[in-house]
RNA sequence: CGCGGGGUGGAGCAGUAGUAGCUCGUCAGGCUCAUAACCUGAAGGUCGCGGGUGCAAUUCCCGCCCCCGCAACCA
């Protein structure tokens, strides 16, 4: 029995709406997980939502809203979208739940049982029109880039901190283990970044400027700071400290987290701190995705550039959608994206590939086979299964793609319309055999295409040639 | 300053010490089962620049130029 498999991606915050860097990361995770589960394992996927912190009251004050109704409007839209894409998460966590409350506190408690939690006064410029601190960086002539007219204040605040410095020679331990992060040279990077140095960072945030978030235990004048509770989801999920999910899949799994690559410094240096501090199994493997661009600049309502999922959904549909980002969009690195070419993409792969692909195959099929091709049972070459397993997700397409090629050459070569009018016998063999080649397709696409798969698979036991799986665009 | 990624035919990418490959686009031919799809072939690149090491470098080494990220509490 293979070792459970836990896999979560990082839980969008919600202080907007669910953009395409969110639908990649979904769709990245949810390949994953249904790969593995394909494979045999058992498998435990989870996302959910982010939903504390200043900048989330903030928007819900901005929209005239109480901040729990605004809360729940957005899990509602990212529940929304993972419907859309035909995630197959397990659990959708939202950090207001209250065991989520109740895990974020204990881990505090082991923290600074620890002892690595203490008091600090923090002293730095505050901005009272963003109700938060500024760095000195940040200042544009002195001032608040956002708010021009406010002169930053010296403010004093005592918050708690966590002491990272604690944690240098161990997260170089943990960092020096091929494979803790991918890719490769990311890993190299933040290795580097903790060997120059750690600095204690604060967990808390004073409970009467901002009250909206989890309780320090012991200490009602102050709440924590939103990363130290949020980070906490990905074991509060699970049921820890005692929860049963826990440890079949954190302690007794593969724990594999998905995130973007801003997120290093957070998931694969504070949150591994976090864990070894309250003794809890560090992840197995962090992977970080690249962002995707549009017209080789960032995404931005000024600019109009922007693609939003729902749109992409509501135009190519929701396996396409995973097709464009999956094949693509580079799993590592930036990608770029437009409509133009998602167009391009979708004719090329889907309508004139495998789409049609299926509709030549299955037009045979149905109008010479007397009944449903049986499929034969068969596993998955190796030069599929490591695309996968290394996070490949563009190479496992190409490699899926190649093989649709191959069955569109083998039937201008051997010409099966032909052969079955001069040799029934052999036709029929024939169009029975390229038929189950075509399943075999439709069982590779499963982790990305998961519906396709099952359209396809319908197609061939019921003998029937389906609807356009990919409609042309009109152009 | 530093760290990292990248510069390959019109576009987007892959790749390797020894005839440079894929997708899209273009052109020609073939086929007719299919969603004007599919198959075959062709045109098109001195693989950023300059040195070095090799019998041989796009592939290794050195230097330079250009582009893009990162440089922590922004969730």
């Amino acid at each position: 029995m293979a070792k459970p498999f836990y896999l979560t991606t990082t839980l969008p915050y919600v202080n907007d709406k669910p953009h395409i860097g969110h639908a990649l990361e979904f769709v990245q995770a949810d390949t994953l997980a249904r790969y593995k589960r394909l494979m045999g394992t058992d498998v435990f996927f989870n996302t959910g939502t982010d939903e504390h912190g200043q900048k989330i009251l903030e928007a819900a004050q901005k929209s005239g809203q109480d901040v729990r109704t605004y809360v729940d409007h957005y899990a509602g839209e990212f529940q929304k979208l993972g419907a859309a894409l035909d995630l197959s998460y397990d659990r959708f966590i939202r950090t207001t739940e209250p065991g989520h409350y109740a895990a974020a506190q204990e881990i505090w408690r082991r923290c600074e049982q620890a002892g690595d939690i203490y008091k600090k006064t923090y002293k730095g410029l505050y901005c009272v029109g963003d109700e938060m601190f500024l760095r000195e960086s940040d200042l544009v002539n002195g001032k608040c880039p956002n708010h021009p007219n406010m002169t930053p204040i010296e403010l004093e605040e005592e918050n708690y901190f966590f002491r990272l410095s604690n944690y240098q020679a161990k997260l170089v331990e943990y960092l020096s283990r091929p494979g803790s992060i991918v890719p490769e040279w990311r890993r190299e990077e933040a290795l580097k970044f903790v060997e120059e140095g750690l600095e204690d960072f604060s967990i808390s945030r004073v409970a009467s400027r901002l009250h909206w978030g989890v309780p320090v235990p012991g200490d009602d004048s102050q709440v924590m700071y939103v990363w130290f509770d949020a980070l906490t989801n990905y074991i509060s999920t699970l049921g820890w400290p005692d929860g049963d999910d826990f440890k079949k899949f954190w302690e007794g799994g593969d724990v594999v987290q998905v995130a973007g690559k801003d997120q290093v410094r957070f998931q694969s240096i504070m949150w591994q701190a976090m864990l070894i501090s309250a003794q809890v199994k560090n992840s197995d493997t962090v992977f970080y995705h690249g962002f995707i661009t549009s017209g080789g600049q960032k995404m931005s309502k000024s600019l109009g550039n922007v693609i939003s999922p729902n749109e992409l959904v509501a135009k190519y549909g929701t396996d396409a959608t995973r097709y464009l980002l999956l094949r693509h969009v580079h799993p590592f690195e930036d990608s770029d994206m437009t409509w133009d070419k998602l167009d391009e993409w979708y004719t090329a792969g889907l309508v004139n590939g495998l789409g049609n692909l299926v509709a030549r195959i299955m037009q045979l099929a149905q109008t010479y086979l007397a009944e449903g091709v049986r499929p034969e049972p068969a596993g998955f070459a190796p030069e599929y299964t490591s695309t996968l397993e290394n996070f490949e997700f563009a190479k496992a397409a190409d490699y899926v793609w190649e093989a649709i090629h191959h069955l569109d050459q083998k039937i201008t070569e051997t010409e099966p319309f032909k052969l079955v009018k001069t040799d029934e016998a052999a036709g029929k063999k024939l169009i029975t055999e390229l038929t189950q080649e075509l399943y075999a397709i439709g069982r590779m696409l499963h982790p990305l295409m998961p519906a396709t798969n099952e359209a396809i698979k319908k197609a061939v036991v019921e003998n029937k040639k389906p609807e356009n799986l990919f409609p042309r665009l009109n152009v």
